[in-house]
RNA sequence: GGCGAGUUCGUCUAUCGGUUAGGACGGUGCGUUCUCAACGCUCAGAGAAGGGUUCGACUCCCUUACUCGCUGCCA
């Protein structure tokens, strides 16, 4: 075969964050690259000069490589069709202005430098939405032969343009439409793969691939992912909506870009969590859903959940102590034995790392917290500091906290005191660890140590006095 | 208002004219267990509405409704 490689590309503008949605168009772009055994270009869309770049360009970049996401043009990795940057190729840009200028496609008004369409004009006053008022006005209308778009995923589409816009600015900058097409023919894009909201631009975009005499290439609009609740598309104030938010909560990035690959795609083989390389292998644009998609927290943890949970136990106690040390519970005194007890108890009791001090704080500090609510349902039904008290002398009377050892107390205790040992439980793992859950009991005094175990539950048993 | 796209359980989705409309998340109940989580099983839960086409429609066509997007000298 000899059809021309692929080439895909990403072109966020540098703002500050970096919005799921685009995430997920990188992803989809970066898919079909390494589907295929093509290139996927990194583009900066910064014609918005009064930006801080340096800093902003660098959350792009992180946050791509965080996800896993590598390029084989753009900034840091350089390619012939550079530079990567549009504010580097304002010759580029001049350039092909002059093309348009030239076959007369152009015109001046009130200093930017618009695009003229070719049709019939005419005068008309027409209503527009201004959020939410409805606005009359007067325009130039053109009656524009209608264009095809073909779309991979929506097949094909007719859209008609009715208005010239705008190619330069007042200011001098070249506008998006413009630059966005002058890019993809001179880096030899072969598929445009963007949010559907471009989709009602794209006449706008294929008007210019004719007007320069390029075949334009193929486009694929991928769905638009929407709000949790409530109306509309994600936007960066939603909860969710950052992959900073990711990163800062200790996601595992490839549970992230998993869940992500799920939003507008499914495998073939109908599995849904799935490394990387089988997505890969699997993806293909014309499966693409047409339809938006709602983002669903509670399915993005319970992937992580599950990728935190098929972490090897190595890598997943560096990942937690990692976090812990950021949450200062855990420093370089603390002791690596207890460390690695701690991390095998609680992996398989973790919703994600973010709550990996919650569960493993009590192990390390004195000063834990004592749950309110677990507090107030042990009181309802019994009388914790009681029993602490009841089981502290059999405790004490054990050398060593071996499993059949503290059952045996427990058991005489509850015998001597007309009860069954549950009642004893909750009250004992609340007094050394303030929680109602966690590991099993044996386990925790087994890892926290006779002095430990001893001195929390004296200490339980005289605040429960007060 | 104009133009474009979309519409299967609460959510993400499977179904490429013939299925008891399947799965996952979430929810329910049960089991396991000293607890929580996990896990296993269970139950509830969907073709927007109305017309066609067809022996037969979730699937094709039309209309309506609703949703999303575009309608900027933002990208």
């Amino acid at each position: 075969m000899s059809t021309t490689s692929v080439r895909t590309r990403f072109a966020p503008s540098p703002t500050g964050f970096f919005h799921i949605g685009s995430a997920r168009t990188a992803l989809f772009n970066w898919l079909y690259a390494r589907h295929t055994g093509g290139t996927f270009i990194l583009r900066i869309e910064d014609t918005d000069k009064e930006r801080n770049s340096e800093e902003y360009l660098r959350v792009i970049y992180d946050s791509l490589k965080w996800l896993g996401m590598d390029w084989d043009e753009g900034p840091g990795a350089g390619g012939a069709s550079g530079p990567y940057k549009q504010s580097e190729r304002s010759d580029i840009y001049r350039e092909y202005l002059k093309k348009l200028q030239s076959t007369g496609r152009t015109y001046e008004k009130e200093g930017a430098i618009w695009f003229r369409l070719e049709g019939e004009r005419q005068n008309i006053r027409e209503k527009y939405k201004d959020g939410d008022r409805l606005i009359e006005r007067e325009i130039e209308r053109v009656k524009a032969a209608p264009v095809l778009i073909h779309d991979v995923i929506r097949g094909d589409v007719t859209r008609a343009e009715d208005r010239d816009f705008v190619l330069v600015r007042a200011n001098g900058e070249p506008g998006f439409h413009f630059v966005n097409v002058v890019d993809d023919i001179t880096m030899g894009i072969t598929h445009v793969i963007r949010g559907e909201d471009h989709l009602s631009n794209t006449s706008k975009h294929i008007e210019l691939y004719k007007a320069f005499g390029v075949t334009p290439p193929i486009f694929a609009h991928i769905p638009l992912i929407l709000k949790g609740d409530g109306k509309g598309k994600m936007s960066k104030r939603d909860r969710g909506a950052l992959i900073e938010e990711y990163q800062t909560r200790h996601f595992l990035p490839e549970a992230v870009r998993n869940f992500l690959c799920l939003l507008g795609w499914t495998p073939a083989d109908g599995r849904e969590i799935l490394p990387i390389a089988d997505v890969i292998a699997q993806f293909e644009l014309t499966a693409v859903h047409q339809a938006n998609a709602r983002f669903d927290e509670r399915k993005m943890s319970f992937l992580n959940q599950q990728y935190v949970r098929a972490l090897p136990p190595e890598v997943f106690a560096l990942k937690a102590e990692a976090v812990l040390r950021a949450a200062g519970i855990v420093d370089d005194k603390t002791s690596r034995a207890l460390l690695q007890s701690v991390f095998s108890l609680i992996q398989e009791k973790v919703s994600g790392l973010e709550n990996a001090p919650a569960l493993a704080g009590y192990f390390f500090k004195e000063d834990f917290d004592f749950d309110p609510k677990v507090h107030e349902s042990l009181v309802k039904k019994d009388i914790p500091g009681q029993r602490v008290a009841e089981l502290l002398p059999r405790l004490e009377g054990l050398e060593s906290f071996e499993d059949a050892l503290v059952d045996a107390a427990i058991v005489e205790t509850a015998t001597e005191h007309g009860v069954k040992p549950v009642a004893y439980y909750a009250p004992l793992r609340f007094a050394l660890s303030g929680t109602g859950g966690g590991p099993h009991l044996n386990a925790i005094l087994r890892v926290l140590g006779r002095e430990k175990v001893l001195e929390r539950a004296r200490r339980f048993v005289e605040n429960s006095k007060k």
